[in-house]
DNA sequence: TTTGTTATTGAACATATTGTTCGATATTAT
DNA sequence: ATAATATCGAACAATATGTTCAATAACAAA
């Protein structure tokens, strides 16, 4: 990709997280964006057609790495399954406490059920692989779908919950609250 | 109030309804509001000052009432603890199937994180006047407060999964999912 | 019924936002 | 050096927002 478009991805994306962290999603205008962004009118909608296809690509490139880190189970870099004995959970609230690009940042904005909707998707995903984990606590009665949608949600509303409290507690003690809770 | 308020206030409502039944809130505009509601410009405006108070307004109007119940607790249309066996929380199941009043319909439409959310305020009310009954189930180690919220949500998802699946299971059913689950 | 009050109307208005177009300019890769 | 391409900036039509105002209709109380 030429450096140039990578520049004005990166500016635009920038100018958005801030707007973002100041105002909610409706609010933010492509105008106040590309004031922000120092960048031409024309020039963004080149990048993105619309307002709402920036916001799914500035997710795309923030949380899909993330979520296909098993795939490349081989250096140091691998955030999961590099200790047995931890699980997959508590790396990824380690992850997020690390806040290297602002995923925690936009998690507890004014527009974190927008995000927190993506992230449940990638989530989603590793409690399936993970699925036998839990297994033992599931009453017989619900139903798998079910069973895996309850312990996603439980997982995003953990997440909610800590972010609410400004990651207080250390990630060790929120992978032990979703664990005991599921 | 005014029959004449009572009637725009209502017609606006039901456009605005039905509007959320086919896009999403950002793309429904006050223009489509006031003509399929058939009422001025500056009718609207004399009602609502903005889009967002009328969305606010709509659940106020639907939600409200559903989560006072409690103390008006005399009559036979108490939804609430009518029968002594059935919890409070299978009556809502059951009051939400009925459909009355819409509420089923906008709390499973593209829109649905919206009222949801406005939702899980009133379910927090609840599950916090009847949180004795859960308490034996709660690990130890997490906070009452993450407990409160914990089977908050989980009444949610449950609902949000039970609606996903067009409420093809029996409320009973739905309400025991719930309970086994927490 | 009459009278004073209030809600609605419709149209016009300024303002803001969206998304497009195009020629000129600057940057990049070969 | 040259060809391709990204950006610029300014202008543009189309749409949406929210306000204003005088005329009209519906209301409540006498």
């Amino acid at each position: 990709m030429d450096r140039r478009q990578r520049k004005t991805r990166e500016t635009i994306f920038k100018a958005f997280i801030f707007l973002l962290s100041k105002k909610n999603f409706n609010s933010v205008t492509v105008g106040e964006i590309i004031e922000l962004a120092d960048v031409g009118r024309a020039t963004f909608y080149a990048h993105f057609e619309t307002k709402d296809f920036l916001l799914k690509e500035l997710c795309a490139e923030l949380f899909d790495h993330i979520f296909c880190a098993e795939t490349e189970c081989d250096g140091g870099h691998n955030l999961f399954h590099c200790d047995e004995k931890d699980s997959v959970f508590l790396h990824l609230f380690r992850h997020i406490q690390k806040n290297d690009n602002n995923i925690a940042k936009l998690l507890s904005s004014a527009n974190n059920e927008l995000f927190l909707e993506y992230f449940k998707n990638g989530v989603k995903g590793l409690v399936t692989e993970h699925i036998q984990e839990f297994s033992c606590r599931k009453p017989q009665i619900v139903p798998q779908d079910f069973w895996i949608n309850h312990v996603t949600t439980t997982f995003i509303e953990t997440l909610k919950w800590w972010l609410e409290k400004e990651m207080e507690q250390p990630p060790e003690m929120i992978a032990e609250y979703f664990l005991q809770s599921v």
